[in-house]
DNA sequence: ACCTGAACACCGTTCAAGT
DNA sequence: ACCTGAACACCGTTCAAGT
């Protein structure tokens, strides 16, 4: 089984899957794979072609477009898809982003994607103009993630103890908004935060708003 | 002048200005203030407490929020305040989003920011819900940023050269937007990439999308 | 008690020595 | 020509030695 450019990145995936972005070196990928660090060197340029690597291995998992329906209901469910994909891999967010902003040009797979999103604005109507806003209002979200400020207050308890009382006292309206999402039952989202309702509803606000402008035009 | 928490941030801060967060090492501060590795542990637990320190000078020099107005153009506002900040350290969003995501709270000028603009959804007629649903929609827009995935597309030559016939073909999608963007004069944004106003179209497409929730709710 | 140099356990990558 | 060990220039942080 000799070394190649796939056995290297799967591994480091799997590196990343199993903990974090900060446990893929070079030295631990050839250890993991029984060989000398130099060895990678032969298939990988350096680290950063690794993790360009990395992130088209990870985009390439993204469904290809649905066929046969309305522009809003292809984006809404390739988006999804990159969600499903991305929660997968949570390493691989910042990893895009970082080689993104690094690079020139976005990673292969990455065009690929864009190319084919921009392809679905432009045959549901919108115009070149409007296409390159709605990219620039989805931002990240284009591509299954948008960094959340405050991350899991879910809690897998019942009754994740309450604030305490300075807590309250000094942030009123954050402990007001924990207190609804955490206890109250009868909310429209119900105990605890659900990131899956939350992104969609946000992704429905932009789409409903692009389709909005997309008619008016 | 005697070590301090504040001369060693400062210290940071300017380090990042100058050559991004990978050139900010315990190290290099060290030996810009002329001082021994060790001695700024006196001061500073590690590094973590050293990158949250750096957060909480950056989102401390954000605007208060206007006074007398209304929701939308209060958080507006303050929105736009956020970004400048953060466009004079461009750094700084990387490792508010990293630090944040660490962190079990935010840093603290980041839950003072945060309690603030809760306040003023509530203030301006939000149910908790509603403003906890807003909060996800923005995102990061919240802070003053957003990453984008097309960073500079906006040349400062005026005919950026055109884009080579093979990549043309591969991407007609992107090439068409790319062109029209640097090349219509015409143009809703004019010649180039316009980043404040794109960033202010996304800004206020999801203002105007909670409105008309808000509404009616 | 305080300060600090050396040391430890890492990192990506260069480069020359060995085959 | 190829492979690889040692080495280089970095990290954050521990810890014991020196004052």
């Amino acid at each position: 089984m000799p070394l190649s450019k796939e056995r290297i990145l799967d591994t480091a995936v799997e590196l990343a899957d199993d903990g974090g972005v900060d446990a893929v070196s070079m030295r631990k990928i050839s250890q993991a794979l029984g060989v000398v660090p130099m060895a990678l060197y032969k298939h990988v340029r350096n680290k950063d072609e690794l993790l360009d690597g990395m992130v088209d291995a990870i985009v390439g998992q993204i469904d290809p477009p649905a066929v046969d329906t309305d522009w809003k209901t292809t984006i809404r469910l390739r988006i999804l898809s990159a969600r499903q994909v991305l929660l997968r891999h949570p390493w691989a967010s910042r990893v895009i982003e970082e080689r993104t902003r690094a690079r020139t040009d976005p990673t292969p797979a990455v065009m690929d994607y864009m190319e084919s999103m921009i392809g679905i604005f432009r045959a549901g109507g919108f115009s070149v103009d409007l296409t390159h806003h709605a990219l620039h209002a989805m931002g990240s979200r284009l591509l299954g993630f948008s960094q959340e400020l405050f991350e899991d207050t879910a809690g897998t308890g019942p009754d994740p103890a309450p604030p305490p009382p300075e807590l309250a006292e000094r942030f009123p309206h954050i402990t007001e908004l924990m207190v609804a999402i955490t206890h109250e039952e009868g909310s429209v989202v119900g105990p605890g935060c659900d990131d899956q309702f939350e992104f969609e509803f946000a992704l429905d606000l932009l789409l409903d708003g692009l389709d909005r402008l997309r008619r008016a035009a």
